[in-house]
DNA sequence: ATCCTACAATGGACATTGTCCAAGTCAAGC
DNA sequence: GCTTGACTTGGACAATGTCCATTGTAGGAT
């Protein structure tokens, strides 16, 4: 079942219909989805929930800390179910095709202080990019 | 004077008055800005000149590799004059405020073959995030 | 110097993604 | 089964970017 549903309730959620068919479809696949896949998929299971709830109900899971907002390109945001384990990502730069991914090293120990110009420095995010197999097939 | 602007003649392209606006106002400062505010300045030396233009010229820009696109954020891309000196970013998560960076190490390196999944990957975005220093102090 | 022509610029419509808000609806506690 | 405050709705709006038909022009040819 829902391993993330469970966890939103056990925060004191108020528990809905609607956000039980987002979790559910973000937690069913664990692909990347945009906001508008998300209620595509949430409109199949229940017809009348809107765009504005998608919306609101992912950006809650996001401060929630349940979810992650992923932006590996510069059209939709996508929502990464798996938040609880760090990774990074690889982008397909033909298809858009993404997998996590799990580098060796620490790129935030690569950052020496005086390449900080004083920020406090919290997080890092890495983004490798190249072409799938599928696509360098079908170049 | 604009090396931008000498190495774009040097390939042959096209000179025109809003080239050259667009290609001056991105070498002047090295700053981070985006189309708009390129065309908001582009504007103040040449009245007429429109947003596609500026849309079109830094995408150009970009397909010749003279200039960079990085998006740190949802909003706007940012063009990047500096492209060929390799290098990642930080970001102000409060203020937006951008810094170039040049981290130790190559997380292209730290990417094992099996976390590649067949890809071929070419290139990698490493996006600090923190808190600048200004914003720390009007905590 | 003038003309030609392919390439560039224009501006306005359109597309995509996302946010906001006032009004209606409902989950959960009493 | 009420009540109430939180949730949902749908549509307007905003920001960024793309597209396209029309008009203009840089730069080579004459």
């Amino acid at each position: 079942m829902s391993d993330l549903l469970e966890r939103l309730r056990g925060r004191g959620w108020r528990m809905t219909a609607q956000r039980r068919v987002v979790a559910e479809v973000l937690d069913g696949d664990h692909v990347h989805l945009t906001a508008d896949e998300v209620h595509a998929r949430a409109v199949s299971r229940l017809p009348e929930i809107s765009r504005a709830t998608v919306y609101n109900t992912l950006g809650e899971m996001v401060s929630l800390g349940e979810v992650l907002e992923v932006s590996t390109d510069r059209r939709a945001k996508r929502y990464d179910p798996n938040a609880h384990r760090p990774h990074h990502h690889l982008v397909c730069a033909r298809c858009g095709a993404i997998r996590d991914v799990h580098p060796a090293g620490n790129p935030l120990a690569d950052l020496p202080t005086d390449e900080r110009y004083g920020f406090m420095v919290s997080g890092v995010e890495v983004t490798y990019r190249g072409i799938c197999p599928n696509c360098a097939a079908t170049a």
